[in-house]
Parts: C-alpha cells; sequence; structure tokens
DNA sequence: TCACTCACG
DNA sequence: ACGTACGTGAGTGAG
C-alpha cells in the first residue's frame, strides 16, 4: 500500500555501473561469504539503492543491466570499451545475486539485446516524461556520465562522487555550472573532450574549458564543426585533425530513447516485496549487520508486510454468574485483557472487559450485565498481582477500571510501550499496527477458515461484534507481548521496560488523575488584560500601514513587509519568506519601522491569550486541569504533555509568568513546591565524557557557567565577565544540540568566525567532551543506535544517508539522544522513588506534574519540611554519577511563587 | 492537511 | 553549494 499523497517519482538504476563501481570501491576480502562467494558488488549496490529508496521515496523503480559487450556501439566502432580490464568472474558472478536481491524486492530490471543500460535507462526516461498527467519524477542513479543528457527540470541524475556513499545531484543548473553547458549539449561537449573509460579518444589537449566556451559561442556542435575554420591557435588546428573522432564519439555517445522495452509506466510500481525470500537471500549472502537492519528498514514498511493467516480463537460470552468459575479454571496463566469503555484522564467507565489465553481460548464479559458474584469475581481477579496480565497501552484502561472501583494489579507488559523501546521513533503504536508489523497478521476478526476463525460456542451473543473484536483485539496483545519479549530483550530494553516504563504507569495515571488546581478568576483577568493588548497594538499597527490586515497571516504580511514596505528579505522558508520574530526585530533594526514594533507586541500578548483561552477551556468542574502524560511519543525517552500541555507554560517573560500565578495550591493542601535538576544535561555530559576539568567544575559547587568560561578564557574565576559567562553558556547548552558555529553565533549573534574560535577554545579546553561527542557519532554509525546510562536505544539510520542534510541531521540528533535521554531516564527513576517514598512515609502530599526536569508537589498541611527533605533525597539518589545531582526547591501558593 | 510561528526543557 | 542546534504541542491561515 502506497501513501495516497506522495508524489509519483520514477527511480531509475544503471545496474552495470553501479555494480561495478562498488566492485572496485568495496575490498574483495571483506565481502564474501562462507563458500567463498563474493559479495562486495552486491553489498555496494544495495546499500547505494536501499539509501536512495529510503531517502528518495520513489512509487515506480527499475534497474538496467547490459546484457553482453556485443551492442551497436561495438558493431560500429571495434575498439569500443576496448581498454576496460576483461570483466573479472568474481564480479560477473555477483550479477545474479544482485537480480535474485531485486527479485526479493519486485524490482523490475530490465535488459535490451545489442543496448546498453544507458540506452534503457534513456528509453525509459523518454517514455515517462512523455506522458505529461502522469506528473512522474525522474531520479537516474548511474555512474555513466552519459546519461547527464537526460537530465531535465523533471528528470535529475544522481552520481555517486566517490565510492558508494556520496552522490551528487544533477539537475540542469548543476551540469550547467559544473560543465558550462545545458544537459542536452553535454553529449557534445564529451564528443569534443573524448571518454577514456569507453575508449573513446578527443581532441588532444582540448579540455571541458575550452570545449563548453566553443559550444556556447558557436551555439551547439554542429554550427562548431561547420565553421571550424574560425577557430584559431592550436586548439583550432587539433579540432579540425579530429573532426573525424569527435563526429563517431558524438554518433555513439547518442542515446538511443526509442527501444521497445514492452514495458509500461504501470509495471514499474513498486508494489509487495518477498519477506521470506529476502530473508533467506540475506542469510545467504550473510548480511547480518547494519545492512541487513537497514534492507529490512527501507523495504519493508510495516504496511507492506504480507498478511499471513490470522488465529483461530475459541470465544465464548460469558453469562451471567459465569465469571467466577471461568477464571478460576485460568489459574495463574498470562492472560491478554482488553478494556472496553472510554477513558480519559482520570475519569472513565468500563463497558465490557476480553480476557485472551494462549491455548486459543477467549471470553468477553459484559460489564453492565454482571451479577454482584461476578463483579465480585472479576475485582479479586484484576486486583490480585499474583495474576499476571498483559494490555496494550495500559494508562487508559487504568483509568477506567479505577472509575468502576476496581483496582488493576499484575501487568506484566504493556505491548504499547514495548514497542516504544523496541522502536521509539514510530508515529504509532496502535495495536492494530502492531499487529500488522510484528504478527503479520490483521487485527480483525475473520470469517475465512483459511486464514483463521473466531468460533462462538452456542450460548454466544455478539451484537455488534463488540465482543469478538475485543478478544481478538486481546489475544492480539497477548500474542505480542510474547513476540515483542524477544525483540525488546535483543535491544536490551528489558529492565527499563520492568524496572521503568511499567511501572511509571501507574504514577502517570495518578499525576492525571490529580491534576493542578487553577485560579480560573486570575486567568479570566489576565485574558481581559491582554485582550485589550491585542485590541490596542493591532489598531496601531493598521495606523501605520493605513489598512487592516490580517496580522496573524504570514502571507498577508509578507506582501506587506517585502512588496509594500520593501523590506530587505528575510531567510527563505519553503513557500515564502520568514516572518518570525528573530526576523522582524532584525528588520527593526535596518529599518525602525514602528509596524513592525506594533506586529511583534501584537504576537507577544495574542499568543498569551491563546494560551490562557487554551487553558481555561480545559478546567475540569473540580476547579483543577487533568493533563494526560504520553510515554511513547518523543523519541529519546521524555514524556510528552497533552490537552493541555502543561510543559510549555511561559516562564521566560515577566508577563508570561503572571499565567503560572493560576495554577495554585488546591483546597485542603497547604502549598506547591517545585523541585528541579540543575543543569541535569551539562552533569550527563560530564559523567558520559569523564572530562576531568568538567567533573570538576561541577564538584566545585560553583556557579557552573562562570566555572567553565574561567577555564576556557583562562582566566580567575573573579575576572569573568558576564560576557564572557554569556557566551560559554550558550556553548554549553549548544554542544547536547550538536552545535555549528553558525548556530552559536546566531545565538550570540557574533560573526561565525567568532564563534568557531570560541568553539575551538571550548574543545580545547574540555577536550574530553570533543573526544565523547566524536566517538558518540561513529559508535552510532557503526552500530546503528545510541544509548542511554540505561541503556535506552534511539536507532538513526540516517547515520549512513548519502543524502547529507539527512545525514548530519542524525548525527546531531546522535550526539543529542545519549543526553537527553539519559536525563529522561534519570527522572522516571525519580518519580518512581519519590512515589514510592511518599506511600511509605505515608504523607498527604502528592505529585502533581513533570516537566523535563521538575517535578510538582501539593503540599500537605505541616509537611513541607519531610517532603522537601524526601524529593531531594529520591531525585538526588535516582543515579549515581560521577558528579553530585544537585536539586533545587522552591515552595508558594502558585506555581510562579513556588519558582526558585 | 501542511506550513508557520512560538511556548517550554 | 547549502543549510544550519535537540526534543516536544498547539493555534492559525490557507490550499
Amino acid at each position: 500500500m502506497t501513501e495516497p499523497n506522495r508524489p509519483p517519482r520514477l527511480l531509475l538504476l544503471d545496474g552495470h555501473s553501479l555494480a561495478y563501481r562498488a566492485f572496485f570501491a568495496l575490498p574483495v576480502e571483506n565481502f564474501s561469504t562462507a563458500t567463498g562467494q563474493n559479495t562486495n558488488a552486491v553489498y555496494g549496490f544495495t546499500s547505494m539503492l536501499v539509501n536512495v529508496l529510503r531517502d528518495e521515496q520513489p512509487t515506480h523503480v527499475a534497474v538496467a543491466f547490459d546484457l553482453s559487450r556485443q551492442t551497436f556501439r561495438l558493431e560500429e566502432y571495434s575498439e569500443y570499451k576496448a581498454k576496460r580490464n576483461k570483466t573479472p568472474g568474481e564480479f560477473s558472478s555477483q550479477l545474479p545475486l544482485i537480480q535474485r536481491m531485486l527479485d526479493t524486492f519486485s524490482i523490475k530490471y530490465l535488459t535490451a539485446p545489442g543496448y546498453e543500460a544507458d540506452d534503457i535507462i534513456a528509453t525509459l526516461v523518454t517514455q515517462a516524461l512523455a506522458d505529461e498527467t502522469a506528473g512522474l519524477e525522474v531520479l537516474i542513479l548511474t555512474g555513466d556520465r552519459d546519461s547527464l543528457q537526460l537530465v531535465t527540470e523533471r528528470s535529475t541524475v544522481l552520481y555517486p562522487m566517490r565510492g558508494v556513499s556520496d552522490l551528487a545531484r544533477m539537475t540542469p543548473a548543476a551540469v550547467e555550472e559544473k560543465y558550462g553547458v545545458p544537459p542536452h549539449r553535454y553529449p557534445e561537449l564529451a564528443a569534443i573532450v573524448g571518454e577514456t573509460s569507453d575508449n573513446l579518444p578527443g581532441v588532444p589537449g582540448v579540455g571541458a574549458g575550452f570545449a563548453a566556451r566553443w559550444i556556447n559561442t558557436y551555439d551547439g556542435l554542429d554550427n562548431v564543426i561547420a565553421q571550424a575554420d574560425k577557430i584559431t591557435g592550436k586548439k583550432g588546428e587539433a579540432f579540425r585533425e579530429h573532426l573525424g573522432d569527435v563526429i563517431r564519439n558524438r554518433r555513439l555517445n547518442a542515446l538511443v530513447r526509442d527501444l521497445d522495452l514492452g514495458v509500461a509506466m504501470d509495471d514499474l510500481v513498486l508494489t509487495e516485496w518477498d519477506r521470506a525470500a529476502a530473508l533467506e537471500l540475506l542469510d545467504e549472502l550473510e548480511f547480518r549487520g547494519e545492512l541487513r537492519t537497514r534492507i529490512l528498514d527501507v523495504v519493508a514498511p510495516a504496511e507492506d508486510i504480507p498478511v499471513e493467516a490470522g488465529v483461530d480463537l475459541d470465544g465464548t460470552t460469558l453469562a451471567p454468574d459465569a465469571v467466577a468459575g471461568w477464571l478460576d479454571a485460568v489459574g495463574d496463566q498470562t492472560v491478554g485483557l482488553s478494556v472496553r469503555g472510554s477513558w480519559g484522564s482520570g475519569t472513565g467507565r468500563v463497558s465490557g472487559l476480553a480476557f485472551a489465553l494462549a491455548e486459543g481460548t477467549a471470553a468477553y464479559i459484559d460489564v453492565e450485565a454482571m451479577s454482584q458474584a461476578d463483579d465480585a469475581a472479576v475485582a479479586g481477579w484484576l486486583a490480585d498481582a499474583a495474576k499476571p496480565k498483559v494490555l496494550h497501552d495500559a494508562k487508559g484502561p487504568l483509568h477506567a477500571l479505577a472509575a468502576q472501583g476496581w483496582t488493576l494489579a499484575g501487568v506484566v507488559e504493556d505491548t504499547a510501550l514495548a514497542a516504544y523501546l523496541v522502536a521509539p521513533d514510530q508515529r504509532s503504536y496502535d495495536l492494530a499496527d502492531l499487529t500488522l508489523r510484528y504478527l503479520h497478521r490483521e487485527l480483525t476478526q475473520n470469517d475465512d477458515p483459511d486464514q483463521g476463525e473466531l468460533l462462538f460456542d452456542e450460548g454466544g451473543t455478539d451484537q455488534g461484534g463488540v465482543a469478538s473484536s475485543a478478544m481478538v483485539q486481546a489475544r492480539a496483545a497477548l500474542d505480542l507481548s510474547a513476540e515483542l519479549a524477544d525483540e525488546v530483550e535483543k535491544a536490551g530494553g528489558r529492565g527499563l521496560l520492568t524496572d521503568v516504563e511499567l511501572p511509571l504507569v501507574r504514577v502517570l495515571a495518578g499525576l492525571e488523575q490529580t491534576g493542578i488546581a487553577v485560579d480560573t478568576e486570575h486567568l479570566e483577568g489576565l485574558e481581559a488584560h491582554f485582550g485589550d493588548e491585542v485590541r490596542k497594538e493591532a489598531e496601531a499597527a493598521y495606523a501605520v500601514i493605513g489598512k487592516e490586515i490580517n496580522l496573524g497571516s504570514p502571507k498577508q504580511l509578507q506582501v506587506v513587509l517585502f512588496d509594500e514596505l520593501n523590506m530587505p528579505k528575510t531567510k527563505r522558508t519553503k513557500t515564502g519568506y520568514t516572518t518570525d520574530a528573530d526576523a522582524l526585530q532584525s528588520l527593526f533594526v535596518q529599518t525602525e519601522h514602528p509596524f513592525l514594533l506594533h506586529l511583534l507586541r501584537h504576537r507577544e500578548v495574542i499568543r498569551l491569550r491563546q494560551t490562557i483561552e487554551g487553558l481555561l477551556k480545559t478546567v475540569q468542574p473540580d476547579g483543577r486541569i487533568h493533563t494526560t502524560f504520553h510515554q511513547t511519543i518523543a523519541a529519546t525517552g521524555r514524556l510528552s504533555s497533552t490537552e493541555p500541555n502543561l510543559q510549555n507554560i511561559p516562564v521566560r517573560t515577566e508577563e508570561g509568568r503572571r499565567i503560572r500565578e493560576s495554577f495554585v495550591v488546591g483546597a485542603g493542601y497547604d502549598s506547591l513546591m517545585t523541585a528541579d535538576y540543575s543543569q541535569i544535561e551539562m552533569r550527563i555530559m560530564a559523567h558520559l565524557s569523564e572530562d576531568e576539568l568538567l567533573i570538576e567544575a561541577f564538584r566545585s559547587g560553583r556557579d557552573f557557567h562562570a566555572e567553565t568560561a574561567s577555564r576556557v578564557f583562562d582566566v580567575e574565576p573573579d575576572a569573568v565577565t558576564p560576557e564572557m559567562r554569556a557566551k560559554i553558556k550558550a556553548m554549553n547548552y549548544g554542544l547536547a544540540y550538536g552545535l555549528s558555529a553558525f548556530g552559536l553565533s546566531q545565538q550570540l549573534g557574533i560573526e561565525p568566525g567568532e564563534a568557531r574560535g570560541l568553539m575551538d577554545d571550548y574543545f580545547e579546553t574540555f577536550g574530553g567532551i570533543r573526544d565523547y561527542l566524536g566517538g558518540v557519532v561513529d559508535e552510532a554509525r557503526r552500530t546503528g543506535f545510541t544509548e542511554t546510562i540505561m541503556g535506552r536505544r534511539r536507532y538513526l539510520p540516517d547515520l549512513t544517508s548519502d543524502n547529507r542534510m539527512r545525514r548530519e541531521s542524525a548525527e546531531r540528533m546522535a550526539l543529542n539522544a545519549p543526553i537527553q535521554g539519559s536525563a529522561a531516564d534519570l527522572i522516571k527513576v525519580a518519580m518512581l522513588r519519590t512515589d514510592a517514598a511518599l506511600r511509605e512515609a505515608g504523607l498527604t502530599s502528592r505529585m502533581l506534574l513533570q516537566v523535563h526536569d521538575e517535578l510538582v508537589f501539593e503540599v500537605a498541611a505541616g509537611e513541607a519540611d519531610v517532603l522537601e527533605k524526601l524529593v531531594r533525597e529520591q531525585m538526588a539518589g535516582a543515579a549515581e554519577l560521577t558528579v553530585p545531582l544537585d536539586v533545587s526547591v522552591g515552595t508558594g501558593r502558585s506555581w510562579h511563587e513556588a519558582a526558585h
């Protein structure tokens, strides 16, 4: 299944030239199987192919091969390609393997007797571009420069630069830039210059520069030839002398564009691949490492996996009073549990429960029709920690069950969390997606006996299929947990899952259920205040430009700023020029136009008003906001918060902080307390890098940024100026993001040169950091993933991308993931420890929020001191690092006051 | 639905 | 030559 809106894109590969390049680029001795089969060309070719499939997402693909050396060109010119070494057997033997690989990917490969791969590609390009309505874009991956003549606005050549890893993107502009002639004139130039690899000599002493100049001056090779007499000097002489060669070259390097290949574009559509055959071939070629993973990632997106047979399920709808007996019979078996009903943060109801057992039986209980005895039996079983249960995404069901008055214990697996740890970059962890991806079956009950079926006992009723779909889901969760257990194990994530993520579900459910109290009157007052400001600024802005526009429309703004007011153009975005705050600020510095000030201020206050409106809408009848925390969204391991997002409440400006005044202590409690880790990410950096100076800076307990600044600038700590400190602070923060000199210069408003110098000095001082950061990327490239202190992995296949932007982006992710992810690990552990300690100590105070490095608590009367001590202890002791974990604590009536 | 902008750590 | 710091969520405009 292809995504419906994917642009149609045809990828054509010159199999021969690419494999040939790979053959010489990769050392044979590193690529051969136990049986002595060489695989370097297969490896290199496949690697290029999957990278381009991944980076370019073509919808149609074909690979062209030369059939033999016997082509029409050889017939015309017996010396054609004569200087080429005899194709070594080590190479030829790999071509059939490449073709088998293509078969398993369901990619067509084509040959044509008497013609070369180039001619096949030229023909397909011509076919593809002829049909304007299809709108196919064409990409040609080839190591043969003759194909440059095929470049147009809609067809691009990807040309391998060195070896097999870097691709040059040859658009018409790039061809013109590199050779000085447009693509259709490239073969004219090549005819003059000659092509050594094809044994086609050109005009001696004439290079691409002169050839391009002639072609441009006389408007094409034909005219150059016609007016050859006019060319003066030695080069002109040489040209006239070798005119025959030039004409022959031009004839031979013209690609044939009208072969009868007998294929239509529709035949080249990428379709389902043969997973079993591909795995078998990968095994046979002994491709075990990173390429295997990359292939499976790229060629096997979840939706393309063929659906295998379903499962038989022997299902029962339990009649009233039958529940206890059924659950008794289950004993201590692990049960897949699916909860029907609805839920939100701290609310919900249960309408049905489905249980599935590994042996194939399943049962459904209509909760609304249950007897009292059933209720008791269910309650007992749910609360029994010795009855192991598997759920998918347990936090929602936990809320619903709690609302029903049921406690859930004995959750041994959450398949959403397991799948997240195995591959944290996924967009969704839907049960249906995972079932398809890991179990290769659809998450629906099946009426087709060949595909497995759902059987009901005689007495069973299933109105609308509710019971059967619930049982199918319970079964899917159970089967998935078994399947994912291996994957989790392989990814080294078992400890993290069992000791951190799984128990955290309960803590998060608690936070959501508790919520945080809001002073709605205060919020409403602010809303009115900022509303006034918005109107005032809008009117002032309209007055300046003499008309009313929608200030919230970047498009209308661009018209005003760049067309009407003729301001200098800002940085480009996809659709125009940016109007973000940085750009407006810089425009103001240049033009001092008052419209900009009103616009900026309007943005600021409308934003605050929006934030307030959003918050007011989410206040529940209990006067509190109950956010939802998501545990499987951030690829680094962080939590996220939605409806509303309480992790991005303004704090950086005075006005913004007024919103924090609205988050207040609730009835029955004394105050709010915040506790946050200071410089958690730099401390992790110190721990991971083992940089002695950095560790020392933290152990000293003095101002960290000033301390590091004094080291970099080599001055006494007292002599560190605010400017020096600010620069090093920006540097310290940027480190964990994979900073660039450019980024740092932007941040600080200094010249890139100065930023570069600053970085050099910094890394000179903290050599351990430099070595660590370099090592992280190398290691990740080798293994395919990064790892946090607690072994949380993030896979970054783009580290080997041929696309420079993607590759560098992946490198920055690789730098950041262990830092941000380790910090996430730490605070999760801190939450678990704190939660346990609160219960242990029997305190009434409770945890309300987590904001990445900060925890917010509601403090019960008389518990302030003991709570602070407890929280400090649990947070600081969350991990044993080579540097101390510093926790700072504040208390107050509101979140604002509780800041420190 | 995507692009832009901007809030947080 | 080209784009430029990591990770999120939400509201709005526009196609």
